[in-house]
DNA sequence: CGTCTTCTTGAAGGTATTCAAACGATGTGG
DNA sequence: CCACATCGTTTGAATACCTTCAAGAAGACG
């Protein structure tokens, strides 16, 4: 429970993550002001919270290491995941509307992260025009990327989802860096379901099947894409976008 | 297809929308700002697209007077709703992401609307500070109600996704000072069905389980809701919010 | 008034879920 | 280091739910 603080020295301006990031297309010199918005690195462990639903809403959290889960509980006591955040992406922008955190942020993997309070990059948005234009459309592709998710559970079948699914996760590793097709589930297959509104069940036969066919290779948690085409070919016509999640 | 466009003085200091629309919460000065950003208003009818998906992102909408949905077309010729739309709410906020709209936008009923250039809108969010967190906590909730649809579509059953639509719908007219219990679909049963994951004979099927049941009466696109609290208990244990959509 | 669209309802079928059991991996304590 | 408990996963069989196919009824519109 208790989130081990670390005080770390950070800078947009050398993080490596700087073209995946917040500051992606900002110029030197307001990329420089963003230094100053951020409190501190915070290092978190497998399992930690970073924030709870409920919470009152201070900081948006960038993701310098790591792999985590956003859920929001329901009456019932489950909870359904409501994304997977990787390192470069933003999380917290649901805690604007109200100023409360609407999801609990929870670290699949030992993370590090940025915290941005808000209310300094509300102080510097007003001082920076090109960070205003830019934060709207970061607020603006997690609305896109809600309403693609929204079209996979609505139109697509178990098969479709969990292709759409793998190939969006192979995409942004290969944005990162990393291999595409050769890569390490950070969630269970149970988490896998509540994203993707299957149970767990589901989630594991679909990928066996997969395996079967030859398009995958399936051991645990270790994915490996082998036919690329035969996953795409399974999305198309579904949502017309390889990108969705 | 042509979209008659009529120009109409619109202020929004004198609107009857400006305690629910953007102007929530802005004081008289700022208020009488947005005044100049509203390029004029745009009478549409019923079937004509306010804006198609693949255009250039230019403004934002709100609406003043009618219905609307927005679709997200599929590879495969079909068309995904992704949202309703009354009297107060903003329409194509998704577009400042990419400077493209990823949706259509129809009218449902002959409507009319504010046009918001988003250059100009941007313009005076760097002037009027209040306007600016406001318009990020408009952009948030548009976050939090995606969220929730996804929740809807991820966990609910047929029966609990069409008492949760209802609901919702009823909420938002109460809002606007229409009867809460007695209201008018603007919308067919195929189209409700495709913003709920559902097909159109399960929505059919599934409202008319309902009106057995004595919880609400339907009577082609006339709903009356009989017992509020039936459907609320249908709904509870599932999102733990009435406020889905 | 006739045509077209939308809606309702039934029956058959398919897909994902539920229930259940067993396996494997992981981690703990003896 | 091994035995054991636990958690996550796989797989099968039965079931529930929604969809598909189909036909008829009711409004809407010209």
């Amino acid at each position: 429970m208790a989130n081990p603080i670390l005080h770390i020295k950070t800078q947009c301006s050398e993080c490596s993550l700087r073209e995946l990031c917040l500051p992606v297309g900002l110029h030197k010199h307001d990329l420089e002001q963003l230094n100053s918005v951020i409190r501190q690195s915070r290092r978190l462990k497998k399992g930690d919270y970073l924030f709870h639903a409920g919470e009152t809403f201070v900081s948006l959290f960038a993701i310098r290491t790591g792999f985590f889960k956003t859920t929001v509980g329901t009456q019932d006591g489950r909870d359904q995941v409501t994304g997977f955040f990787m390192s470069g992406e933003l999380m917290g922008m649901d805690g604007i509307g109200n100023n409360i955190y609407i999801n609990d942020a929870i670290a699949l993997e030992d993370s590090e992260v940025c915290e941005l309070p808000f209310a300094r990059m509300e102080d510097l948005v007003k001082r920076v025009p090109s960070l205003q234009t830019h934060f709207m459309r970061l607020m603006s592709r997690e609305i896109i990327r809600d309403q693609n998710v929204m079209m996979m559970l609505g139109n697509m079948r178990a098969e479709e989802r969990l292709a759409a699914f793998l190939l969006n996760l192979s995409q942004r590793l290969q944005t990162r860096g990393f291999a595409a097709n050769d890569f390490i589930l950070r969630m269970s297959r149970e988490e896998i379901g509540s994203y993707l509104g299957l149970k767990l069940e589901t989630v594991s036969r679909t990928l066996s099947r997969f395996n079967q066919e030859g398009w995958i290779s399936v051991e645990h948690k270790h994915i490996q894409i082998l036919q690329a085409r035969a996953l795409k070919d399974l999305v198309a016509g579904c949502s017309g976008k390889s990108d969705v999640i």
